[in-house]
RNA sequence: UUUUCGAAUUA
């Protein structure tokens, strides 16, 4: 069983459907294991809903008798990832019990298409259903709001995020960095810059696109052997 | 052992 998991879970990161279904065979040969586990049920979800088969992977959940949480967590993340809200609200109304990952799975989704209100709405919704936000909430917030790119919007929830954060980890500083770079604050994106320790790849590269974007393209080349001289490698 | 989070890149 922990092999086959651990089968199914790269092949969801590497959306290999084609392999996920063959260990899928191979799991369904093994008539003890099929009936047994939940996660192993959970997991084969999850691998098809990663490859973008939908389809299947509620197939998957209409069969099996026993879900729990992460059952349909797996769902509502499945189709919010895939763009497919509506769907994703219909099984997260139907679900028994939402919990924080429930909330951020459909926020996130919501985040992506830009759908700021909604986003608000969302996170309304889980303070009114004593659900505590966390930092994966706070991300999708940011994220929201660079995609609209309105500077007092970004502002005001970069200033909630601060009250209930306080210091930054790397992702949530990309997202602000970004958001800053995308509502037109070059300023306020290298405050934050600065200010984080563990700086990755990918914090670096916002940073330096939103330079270039808003023609420091000299400042852009500057950071990018800064960044090499850390010891980072360009990808 | 299973579920939610950040940048750029193609059409």
């Amino acid at each position: 069983v922990y092999t086959i998991v651990g089968l199914l879970m790269c092949c969801g990161q590497l959306k290999h459907a084609r392999f996920g279904k063959a260990v899928h065979g191979r799991a369904m040969r093994k008539i003890t294991l099929v009936s047994s586990s939940l996660i192993l049920s959970n997991a084969l979800m999850d691998m098809y809903a990663k490859c973008g088969e939908m389809e299947i992977a509620v197939k998957v959940f209409d069969r099996i008798g026993e879900r729990d949480d992460i059952s349909w967590n797996i769902i509502i993340a499945g189709f919010a990832s895939s763009g497919e809200l509506d769907l994703a609200c219909r099984f997260f109304d139907k679900a028994p019990r939402r919990d924080l990952i429930s909330w951020n799975s459909l926020l996130a989704g919501y985040a992506r298409q830009g759908d700021l209100t909604m986003v608000a709405k969302l996170s309304e919704g889980m303070l009114a259903n004593n659900v505590r936000p966390d930092r994966v909430t706070a991300i999708a917030l940011v994220s929201a709001a660079a995609m609209i790119g309105e500077f007092n919007q970004g502002r005001c929830i970069h200033g909630r995020v601060l009250k209930a954060f306080g210091i930054h980890d790397v992702i949530l500083g990309s997202a602000l960095i970004d958001m800053y770079c995308k509502c037109g604050s070059i300023d306020r994106s290298f405050v934050i810059f600065n200010n984080i320790f563990n700086k990755d790849v990918t914090l670096w590269t916002t940073m330096i696109t939103g330079l270039a974007f808003h023609g420091f393209g000299n400042r852009a080349l500057e950071l990018f052997s800064r960044m090499q001289e850390e010891g980072l490698m360009p990808n």
